[in-house]
DNA sequence: TATTGACTTCGAGTTACTCGAATACTTTAT
DNA sequence: ATAAAGTATTCGAGTAACTCGAAGTCAATA
């Protein structure tokens, strides 16, 4: 961290050059407020600091890991407000570890279907073409049988106009 | 696949209980067409069968997945058509297989980085609470430290009216 | 008969961009 | 000197995939 850290020094299109962000995407981020101390030239155009970028990386990161802008929000206020947020902070932050690894689960086993999918259209495809899986015929679809709920499978209620 | 398969027998509100999607949900759904075959009782109502129940999982297991409504519709299209859509079929699911997989290796590193974060404000609770780390002041967020690109970190370019 | 509850359609709201138009300014070319 | 490029700005509309609530219809129950 040298006295460069802080210089503004890159346009929006430096930023997009070197964070792969859409000019559009950096300049929205930075009208949501969640990019504080951007600076701006003598005119109007903005002007972004190393500092600002690794503000925009960390940013990037929250949204990439799915939180959404109104809580990145939230702790960039703590950030800005002081040590007494850290508790609240860690808080968001052990929260936001575990929806992550509740996505990865859940994309974990997303795969695992689509792998079991592509492993019939493969035996299809090499054998004989024999379409039985097609889920219009039949759909062995999700390989974990659904439960349906007891008061729903033993009273089907079909009101049909005598 | 006995014969009470096709026979349709729940409501909205039975279908919206069994897989836990919303009512408002499951009618989009089938506005959008994403789920064909879907009957109707001697009035208004919407009546799904297990094939319907079956289909509409596997709808929602490409949703989850990521796959947009327009490809789902492509594929559902496809299916309906018969068997000479078989390789393109296969070619969809190849491709999400890639794109899950992609996401997945996305998650694992946000989720490094969320622990990496988790685990400076736990040293920063348990310790003197010295918060260094708070990227107002300093913003070791990535770990991975960004390239800029030679042509933009050799030429700055502020421009300031004299 | 009135209320309850479940169904319907439809249209508006939400999130997080994404895109394009209108406009302003500087730099370069003629 | 002026025109054309290039980059910047703001602003408003569009998009995806829901999400929600209003308004209306009908059947069963109190």
């Amino acid at each position: 961290m040298d006295q460069t850290f802080h210089e503004p020094k890159y346009s929006v299109k430096d930023v997009s050059e070197i964070t792969g962000l859409t000019k559009h995407t950096i300049r929205y981020y930075d009208d949501q407020q969640l990019i504080p101390f951007v600076s701006r030239d003598a005119r109007i155009n903005r002007l972004f600091s190393d500092h600002d970028l690794d503000w925009l990386r960390m940013v990037h990161s929250f949204r990439i890991s799915g939180l959404p802008i109104s809580e990145v929000k939230h702790y960039i206020a703590m950030c800005l407000q002081g040590d007494e947020t850290i508790p609240e902070r860690a808080e968001l932050i052990a929260k936001q570890e575990k929806e992550l690894e509740a996505k990865i689960r859940e994309y974990n086993l997303q795969l695992m279907h689509i792998k079991k999918k592509k492993a019939y259209y493969e035996s299809v495809s090499t054998g004989q073409l024999d379409d039985t899986w097609n889920p219009v015929n039949n759909n062995p679809e999700c390989g974990e049988k659904y439960d349906i709920p007891e008061h729903i499978k033993s009273a089907p209620k079909v009101h049909v106009r005598a």
